[in-house]
DNA sequence: CTTGTTTTGGATTGATCAGTACAAAATTGA
DNA sequence: TCAATTTTGTACTGATCAATCCAAAACAAG
């Protein structure tokens, strides 16, 4: 039928993640786009509809892989306290360690950047906060009915507090604060729950 | 000897200060600058070296205010897990109240927008942490005195703790997260105080 | 090998970017 | 009134922005 296309689709996607995650998503030309997937600009806006569009999709993969691996921890076999405690280490090592190379965590950088002025991006932070939230509770009611999680507590509440340290770590990270630091609030975020 | 300013530079910065908290660094224009000021580009150019210049000055401003506003809390009578109840219920009137108008926080706009890539920025908004880390620890170990708050806990960790909480809450404000989502955090927040 | 269809590279669009040049306007001290 | 000096408005700089256009290239189906 037709010429066909000498890239991959999921993979310009992923070098476009790259991209945005270093810089934001204003901070990124196209032209950066361009050298970052390798293509040129016509195949780019052949395939996707706007610079907004292949951010849009570069997000929601980058949701889709940050929530498996949120999943992963939550569907181990620890227990529910354990759980949220290597959901936490993990924000540790990927803030705190590299001095380099700190770019976050691009959906806080998004809530920043664009959901104040972006109402299609704010609905996907959206949808995606919701299920962070459901997965969070869902582990949270889980540790009351073991035992491990005080029932007395409302496990709502309890995961946007995980959730909001989460965020705020990641803030403090770019503020400097280091390692330790960040090990304290870790344990402090613990031992709220 | 010369003709005089028509203008208050201040006056200028503040309105340079409500542009860039409104859009960010990279959203707000010079043209955005001097519709906001009111001034023309030689007025800003010949007041300050270049846009960002005068978002490092916007950005000092904001600070002085807000930590202004932050001391006064700190210094009222209260008792100290009343101080910090009092700190963190403004956060929720300032994200959670009004729908509209949600520009968050300058300082934690700024950290996850500019820290990274701008050694400059990132200097101002470590120092400012700083500033915000010592008056939180001063005011926790004054309660651990007063037997306010448990004296076994590490003052330091439970400063960034608060902090931390607090950046979060205004990451989770722009994720979508309402009002009494916002209290329930605050709640969990002092509980771990 | 031709026809039909799509991709691709490169030039180009008009708009906007941060910043500058320059001369007119405004004000002071003399 | 007249320098001296600074501010101000406006036009302009070259660069870059996101996006489009178009023709050549590449391939599949017949």
């Amino acid at each position: 039928m037709a010429r066909p296309r000498k890239f991959d689709e999921e993979r310009a996607v992923d070098a476009a993640l790259e991209a945005f995650w270093t810089a934001g998503y204003e901070a990124t030309s196209t032209q950066d786009l361009c050298e970052a997937t390798g293509l040129g600009r016509s195949s780019i806006y052949n395939t996707f509809k706007s610079k907004h569009d292949l951010f849009r999709r570069a997000l929601l993969r980058y949701m889709e892989r940050k929530n498996g691996s949120i999943v992963a921890v939550l569907e181990s076999g620890l227990p529910a306290r354990e759980k949220l405690r290597a959901l936490l280490d993990v924000i540790v090592e990927e803030e705190g360690l590299y001095a380099e190379d700190r770019r976050g965590c691009l959906v806080v950088n998004s809530c920043i950047e664009l959901a104040a002025r972006d109402a299609e991006v704010a609905q996907v932070l959206e949808r995606d906060y919701q299920r962070r939230f459901q997965a969070l509770k869902a582990v949270i009611e889980s540790g009351q009915r073991d035992g491990d999680i005080d029932p007395a507590k409302d496990a709502g509440a309890l995961a946007h507090f995980v959730i909001a340290a989460i965020g705020g770590m990641r803030v403090s990270a770019r503020a400097g604060v280091g390692r330790e630091a960040l090990e304290g609030i870790v344990r402090t975020t613990l031992d709220a729950v």
